[in-house]
DNA sequence: TTGAAAGCGATACCAG
DNA sequence: CTGGTATCGCTTTCAA
């Protein structure tokens, strides 16, 4: 079932039936029509493979993950799935581990099926000039990262999501809020972490930070860390890097006989639906993740079209829930 | 940079050159190593595309999940990707919204890019039968969805899993045994609810089920109910569909000041990663999630070679955390 | 073992 | 506006 079939059954040459699907305002309305009709009753459809071959440019977007077992990963590929569908493109997602070579090779696969551009969410150990060498390289938008100027990129406002963490915990009398840093490295990490240290100066506040090492053991150590303090050093609120390190924080929090909010405070960084799910549920900044798949579409579309890396930085809101409270006096 | 330029640069035809990497041992030893010492250093790679569309079949598979927000789904693309990868496929995930016509069109479009098989892990208002409609529905595996005898299946044994919760909970003296069913209506939870049902008469004990309504407020309804009955009334333990539920439960359980596993134990059912970072840790059943991906794709491949609907069921065991303790006596 | 030629299913430029 | 033709990059009989 191919094009020729459609045209000799409609009495047309190939090439009509390729431009009424194709170019439909290029052929006649009833031509069109007819041609339409019978592809129809035929239960004929293009085949996305010869026309990639031919135009040199497929549907395919890659989206590069370093672990979709993350549901900050699974909540971005969703959205990124749907934003995609929307404009006629089919997510193609790539796991890689973290790992620059996966994420190369990927790149370099998907340019093989022509994606006209790529969505890479990098960890640290992605290297961003790397990238470039490889020849889809220098059509990829980056999400969940702080800008570097040559790629396109559509990250949250580290420096205004602590700060209505802050807020929120000063408000509700903390004055000793600490920082939990940690998993999976991600350059975001790095980003809020320094506006944490940023703005407790700015404060006056003093800046203790639980952990910093990376893995999904942040959490653990901080806690460790947490319980060896006596109740006078401890800190009244912390504030963790994002929801799976404050996860992993308050449970092993509670492994140690703390309880949360009673004894300490936590919030998330990144408004994960899971959160509602978590004991107790978690308070958090939320990013618009459901806007970042569809933001990082267009800015790669915007890219193609006049070469121009544009950067968007979203603003994160706040996500009251149950692991905050006042503080104890 | 095409095969020409290869062939003409090794002084050989176009198809010696496609012998050399498609059918190695179809060419001279030498001619061989010549022409793939040529193709390296010109980095020349194969277009996956031309492949595809002469050999009618690509390396394209698509992986079909309801929503891959929720993290039984995200361990299971992880696992099925590199299971893939291995065998020179790649994985194209795609999230359905539990849609047997989102299912659908996604199988054509794959099928339209010679995909030679595709994963399918449906929810209930997937339709198997209206799967078969679909050129690629007959060569699809289903997981994570009790057997239907005419498409290969991967599923784990439910009773097998709802017999090991309940073994290690009469072992900590629970003679009260509740259940949550419920979220996102999948045919798993259902089994799994069977297999509660059935066990609970076998062994004579009372088959509380506090809540078989799908959807994510399952474990949300299951607590207003729990916290509804007189302490004598009470289940001491009880046990969830699966994962998810058992955090929304035990969180909505939190929410109304009871605490897990002090005034009832709670176990869940999946395995997930995520359950060791929650609070308390989750005592639940493993599913071999890994397993699953590669077998389901062995299954697609053993399809194709003979024709043949086989199907596996694997074997869940017990992961004891810290949601679960003694009865109160 | 290697080369030649046809073709997979479409597009696009050039005539008419 | 429509048809003819070459071509995208590779595979695969068929001969030599």
């Amino acid at each position: 079932m191919s094009i020729d079939d459609v045209a000799a059954r409609a009495g047309v040459h190939r090439s009509t039936v390729s431009r009424a699907f194709s170019r439909p305002e290029a052929v006649n309305a009833k031509t069109r029509q007819h041609v339409l009709e019978v592809a129809e009753s035929l239960g004929y459809r293009m085949s996305p493979l010869a026309q990639a071959l031919r135009r040199k440019t497929s549907n395919l977007i890659p989206l590069i993950v370093p672990d979709i077992t993350n549901p900050f990963y699974g909540e971005l590929a969703k959205t990124m799935a749907s934003a995609a569908a929307e404009r006629g493109y089919q997510l193609v997602l790539c796991v890689s581990g973290g790992e620059s070579a996966q994420t190369n090779a990927y790149l370099t696969a998907l340019e093989g099926m022509y994606a006209p551009f790529g969505i890479v969410a990098p960890s640290t150990s992605v290297d961003l000039d790397e990238l470039q060498n490889v020849a889809l390289g220098s059509r990829v938008v980056v999400v969940d990262r702080v800008e570097q100027a040559s790629v396109p990129t559509v990250t949250v406002d580290s420096a205004a999501g602590i700060a209505l963490a802050v807020e929120h915990l000063r408000e509700l009398g903390h004055r000793r809020i600490a920082y939990v840093s940690g998993i999976s490295g991600t350059y975001t990490s790095r980003d809020r972490l320094a506006a944490y240290e940023a703005l407790a100066a700015e404060l006056e506040m003093p800046a203790t930070v639980l952990d910093t090492g990376s893995g999904p053991e942040a959490g653990e150590r901080a806690a460790e860390r947490f319980a060896g303090l006596t109740r006078g050093q401890r800190p009244t609120a912390v504030i963790a890097a994002n929801d799976m390190v404050a996860f992993a924080f308050v449970s092993a929090l509670g492994a140690r006989g703390v309880s949360v909010p009673h004894e300490v405070s936590v919030m998330g960084f990144d408004g994960l639906e899971l959160g509602a799910r978590f004991n107790p549920r978690l308070t958090t900044v939320r990013q618009p993740i459901a806007d970042m798949g569809a933001i990082a579409i267009d800015l790669a579309e915007k890219l193609l079209a006049d070469g121009e890396a544009r950067h968007v930085v979203l603003s994160p809101d706040l996500l009251v829930r149950a692991s905050t409270a006042e503080a104890p006096r």
